[in-house]
DNA sequence: CGTATAATTGAGGCGAGTCAAATGCCGTGG
DNA sequence: CCACGGCATTTGACTCGCCTCAATTATACG
């Protein structure tokens, strides 16, 4: 669990007596927009995604977490944003009262989180860019990237990237409609740059070109 | 200055000693994304705009930092963003080792950074809702009820509201043109919910029906 | 195998972007 | 003080692309 790699043997025990599971199914919700902030989570398997919502219904997902990610990082009294399941996930949770102590005694830990937090943020300004200055196809080919990259990270394979999510996930996510996000997809396979195996694996066949529709020049 | 409410009078004489001070003229850069972070400064006058940019020249501008406001939250090795004075500003700066050091003295201090950052965090999810799902009179009507609420917070009055940035400026963090800013303040106008003395000042007429059209349906 | 849901594809309208021109503002220098 | 020039802002005309609405096809699940 990523966030006790800042930690040793000894100390990783005392967090684990305090610790307790969740399963989650696709589209549970773990937690709520506004509802009080009482425990915080580690993903361990699956993925959530996060988002915000208007009084009329329309949505932003703020972003996709994986495993090792950390759920209540902006999070102070009450929780910031709704985190709900793409696909069957397990969570490790903790009180925030026992966290708030482990945090106190454990610096690294501490540490740690604060680092995260910080990451997190860059990533929040870069997704500003990707939401406010990227077309269409510049926006959905660094969402593969993206994942591409993420899968790596995860020791899994670069191509085919799996996508759990759904499509209106995905245009909720990247400001768009699901039909803009369904028709870009298919002229990217046009352009042969992706094939789709199925909906939710997409094969990247030419990253170099890929990367420069996303509109970040690589190498 | 804020990063210092957090602190006792002694230990701000020791923070004291390690400052210095930096006056910027408009459109002077105090840091350039990617260059090494070597110093940390906290806005004590004036206005500062953060941004990104693509390597098309596009830009995304992720945030107007206001008196109070520290620069340098996101950032590790290097700044994640490039910071430019919008108007005449003054700013606090430290070492980053100095800093480093006195956070670990001074807990309190390094409480306070954290707070800042996760309150950072939520404010950037916040602009992604707005970028991602918010028409531009939503985007423009909200954006001035923001800068009018932080007016207040610096006990200014909440109307007339200054905006010292220029059309370029809200286009690029709204994520539009400067023509579309530009006709919705008139569109804005027209409605009556606004008065325009001139091009950087905004008297609010109806607040109620500006929120209406923000999409935040408040009260 | 059948049904509900998701994804794709199609047709058409509208609104934000693009290109261009006019106006307003401000600092400079005559 | 006024004239000029550069820049920011506003306004206009037009285009194009994303969204909307609708129908079809594919997928997942019982």
């Amino acid at each position: 669990m990523a966030v006790c790699s800042a930690l040793q043997d000894d100390e990783v025990n005392e967090l684990e007596r305090s610790m307790s599971f969740v399963r989650l199914e696709p589209n549970d919700a773990l937690v709520e927009e506004g509802e009080p902030r009482r425990r915080v989570y580690t993903l361990t398997s699956g993925m959530l995604r996060l988002s915000l919502a208007l009084p009329d219904g329309r949505r932003q997902i703020t972003g996709f977490l994986m495993p090792g990610d950390y759920l209540g990082l902006a999070d102070d009294e009450t929780y910031a944003q709704t985190a709900e399941a793409v696909m069957p996930s397990g969570l490790c949770s903790f009180s925030v009262r026992d966290m708030d102590r482990l945090t106190e005694r454990f610096p690294r830990l501490r540490d740690r989180l604060h680092l995260m937090t910080r990451t997190a943020l860059r990533q929040a300004r870069e997704t500003q860019m990707i939401l406010g200055r990227l077309a269409p196809s510049e926006k959905v080919a660094s969402f593969l990237l993206s994942l591409s990259a993420r899968a790596v990270a995860h020791s899994r394979p670069a191509s085919p990237v799996q996508l759990p999510m759904t499509r209106t996930d995905i245009a909720d996510y990247l400001g768009l409609t699901i039909e803009t996000v369904s028709r870009t997809f298919t002229k990217l396979k046009t352009q042969g740059l992706i094939r789709l195996p199925d909906p939710h694996s997409v094969e990247i066949l030419d990253k170099e070109r890929l990367a420069t529709v996303a509109g970040i020049t690589i190498n």
